[in-house]
DNA sequence: ACCCATAAGTTGCAAAAATAAACCCACTCC
DNA sequence: GGAGTGGGTTTATTTTTGCAACTTATGGGT
């Protein structure tokens, strides 16, 4: 079923969710909730941050159902997010590790992180993240790589870029 | 949450690894997809972030089931991340509009569409974030603020925090 | 040889959530 | 006064979860 016919005037038809998810082609955050936009593999991949890299590990830490874990990293190597690294044979038995496009998710996994730290760690952050060299607490920020500078969200724009299909904002 | 690896692994008694049990109290990310973690949370609040406040403009926007998109809102309203505007009386109309609280999501929101334009978006970015003063690109990143250095992720470590309970880990 | 345990799943089934479509209410516009 | 609009609720139907039991391959103890 293509979308509701008040999608707006798409000029080229593209806008019909194939399999999954909404509004994918024109943008960036439903594409990629398209891939880790359910209730477990964002944790999966947490616990894998952390060094959780098995399946009984991630399991008895998240406490998920086995054929949904079991679901879920298949989901997620076939994506390309994890990958399986053989840790013995006979029985074969995989670790689970982040392959770069999995790493690549660790601002969202901080943005996430110090969110829940802001409104919901009443006595203060469960995990702080530090800085290796200085040990001081690290804060996640936007900077203008131009000016060098620190962008305060006031000062943030939004425009349609290359990959925008004719549509309005 | 550093990056894959090994480097988790020396650091013993720094990264928790819990045995078992919900990993909702040790963990802010979980706290987090406690209330904004389900398929299509984030994408309204990316809708409110753009502009669209209105119920009618979300949900055609999105194709979201109205049912669905009135249960979210109301939850989102609930949790403190939205809040309803009358816009008119007779009949009472609402806007949903972001609390602060919604509006420091913004990070995360970047995060993940940054994500969906790196590793999704063939022909470039579908919206482009811009510094308002110098109109260049933006990106995220991790500083330190009592270095006032950007972090790589290498250079990030993590600590248990004040609000670490006990008995975890 | 037999029993038990571990790791990593798979299968089957009931319960919960999502979806789609129809319906409702209080108006306004023509 | 009939149609349309905004913002929903109700009602079926489909899909996804969650839980428990079972499986497969192996190793260890007795």
């Amino acid at each position: 079923m293509a979308k509701a016919g008040a999608e707006q005037e798409l000029s080229d038809g593209a806008v019909s969710r194939a399999g999954s998810g909404p509004s994918v082609d024109v943008c960036s955050i439903a594409a990629t909730l398209d891939v880790i936009g359910d209730r477990w593999s964002l944790l999966i991949l947490r616990d894998v941050f952390r060094g959780g890299h098995r399946f009984s590990e991630i399991q008895a830490d998240l406490g998920i159902a086995k054929n949904l874990l079991s679901d879920r990293l298949s989901r997620l190597v076939e994506h390309g997010l994890l990958e399986r690294v053989p840790y013995q044979e006979r029985p074969v038995r995989y670790d689970y590790r982040l392959t770069s496009k999995g790493a690549d998710l660790s601002p969202a996994l901080i943005a996430l992180m110090r969110w829940g730290d802001r409104w919901y760690a009443d006595n203060g952050a469960p995990t702080v993240l530090i800085h290796e060299t200085c040990g001081q607490p690290l804060e996640q920020a936007v900077r203008c790589p131009s000016c060098d500078d620190i962008v305060s969200p006031g000062q943030i724009r939004s425009r349609p870029g290359p990959g925008r299909k004719s549509d309005d904002q």
